[in-house]
DNA sequence: TCTAAAATGCAACTCTGTTGCAATAGTGCG
DNA sequence: CGCACTATTGCAACAGAGTTGCATTTTAGA
């Protein structure tokens, strides 16, 4: 029991709100420049981690290690994240390229639970 | 003109044995530990820096963004780093798996530069 | 052996993310 | 509507990873 009933506010609203108008991934200091004064950034972690908890976002780590997030669209189905990202090494955009998942054959008996496929490169506006 | 030369040095040489004996990737901490007090934590990231610039080993950025360093063996030819890297989940090892390499279809014209491609999940011995 | 510069140690700093706790503010209910 | 419960927030303090500047040490070639 103790079913904790998620509340709706002002940061997490804005948020989501941000991360679903952008066409791409936005770190931590990007949602900060964006919201302004609205809240803490402690806030900002805590409500991302909510929010990908709950299913509405997701979390990307790029190319060099830093963490990013982007809306879900078309992950409703079953919810899998195995598509590729792509890392704009130009414009520093990271995109979801939601209809390309990579195949590959594993030679050994590996258990598979999740995957992060990144490409760097040009993106097709920068190259 | 002005090429550096590369010198041998104690820091470097036990770091490099301690990657090429290793059949995981090794985190900056790991390899802290396991050189005792041969030198600072600095020395460390510094001759990271140069072995992966010098091609002897390669940089690995983790499903949760941490980031490993692993010697490189069967890069020679061409020296590419497009194959598959495992993360288990159970006994955290990162292990490259060097003839793995995924095929995907970019639908636009992307220009692909580098690849990071990590599965995550349970590793043979702890399946 | 002598010397130039590659490499190191150390201190200080930035950036990212986490934690504890008291204060604030949603939500359901009477 | 007004209250109570507790999810959420702000703040301060902290931990970990990585970087930088500079003086000092050490390597390797002449
Ligand atoms: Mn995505
Ligand atoms: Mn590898
Ligand atoms: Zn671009
Ligand atoms: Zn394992």
């Amino acid at each position: 029991m103790d079913v904790k009933t998620a509340r709706k506010t002002a940061a997490k609203t804005k948020i989501h709100e941000l991360l679903a108008a952008s066409k791409t991934a936005l770190a931590h200091s990007d949602i900060q420049h964006m919201v302004g004064g609205l809240c803490d950034r402690v806030t900002i972690y805590r409500v991302l981690d909510r929010l990908a908890e709950a299913g509405a976002i997701h979390k990307i780590v790029d190319m060099d290690g830093t963490v990013k997030y982007a809306a879900c669209r078309m992950c409703s189905a079953g919810h899998h994240h195995n598509h590729v990202h792509f890392s704009c090494q130009k414009c520093h955009a990271l995109l979801c390229l939601e209809n390309v998942v990579p195949s590959y054959t594993l030679p050994e008996t590996y258990t598979v639970l999740e995957t992060n496929f990144t490409l760097s490169g040009l993106c097709p506006q920068c190259a």
